[in-house]
DNA sequence: TAACTGTGCTATCACAGATATTACAGTTAT
DNA sequence: ATAACTGTAATATCTGTGATAGCACAGTTA
């Protein structure tokens, strides 16, 4: 599944795995109806608590990207809306770009940033 | 001292209040060598235990912004270098365009929140 | 001396994240 | 039916962190 968890950062494990699921959806790595990997099998391979897995599961469920069904697994779900995340991806950035300005950053250096990162026009990535 | 407390927000109390202090320094409403309000009353004011006032300007002082004395209270440093605040603040907001990237969020929708924010070029705030 | 300052320490409480364990129920293949 | 998987659920425990409360102590100033 290559998700791979920063036990240093602040940000929750289960919020992680979360978000790396959804990037993997984002970026068509995971597909409609396409089986993730069981929550003992993930727990296994990313030594985290069952129950962690568990409640990232659970909340993609309730926000409508996977499904669950006992006995067969946790699937994408058929039409997964993304929209929440990119608006809320939006949000932090604004908040980012706030924070900026009141500390006195030139908007040219975040257009330059934002230039950099991702690249001239070009493909290539990160 | 002009410092609002979001009690719902995840971000602890003591980091509230070392992020206004850091604003209002880089606004230049607090200058070098300006005595802040005593740890109780801060305290006071904010409704906020000393301990986490203490916190607070402790962080403060250990990163060079204030520095304080024993009888005497808290004061601006001299010279209060922001510059590391300034790169964190560039980290994160760099964090946020490559997760926006990864959502598959445009460039130009970016430039344009910058755009927004910032203003067009005449002196309006936030 | 009194009234302020900051400092230090201990103790307590609440909450969230993560773990461990056990049990139960649905699905599938043999 | 059985075995071996799936997800679901509940309980208990541990840990770290944020925040509070209270006390004592030391430096500064008028």
């Amino acid at each position: 599944m290559n998700i791979f968890i920063d036990y240093r950062s602040r940000v929750p494990i289960y919020e992680q795995i979360k978000k790396e699921i959804i990037l993997a959806v984002s970026r068509g790595e995971l597909k409609p109806e396409e089986q993730l990997p069981s929550l003992r099998a993930l727990s296994a391979e990313l030594s985290v608590n069952i129950n962690t897995i568990k409640r990232s599961f659970s909340e993609l469920e309730d926000e409508g990207i996977i499904y669950s069904v006992a006995g067969k697994g946790s699937f994408i779900s058929d039409r997964a809306e993304l929209d929440s995340y990119v608006e809320a991806s939006l949000r932090s950035f604004s908040e980012a770009v706030k924070n900026a300005k009141k500390l006195g950053v030139d908007k040219e250096e975040l257009a330059t940033i934002i230039f950099n990162i991702y690249g001239d026009g070009s493909d290539k990535n990160d």
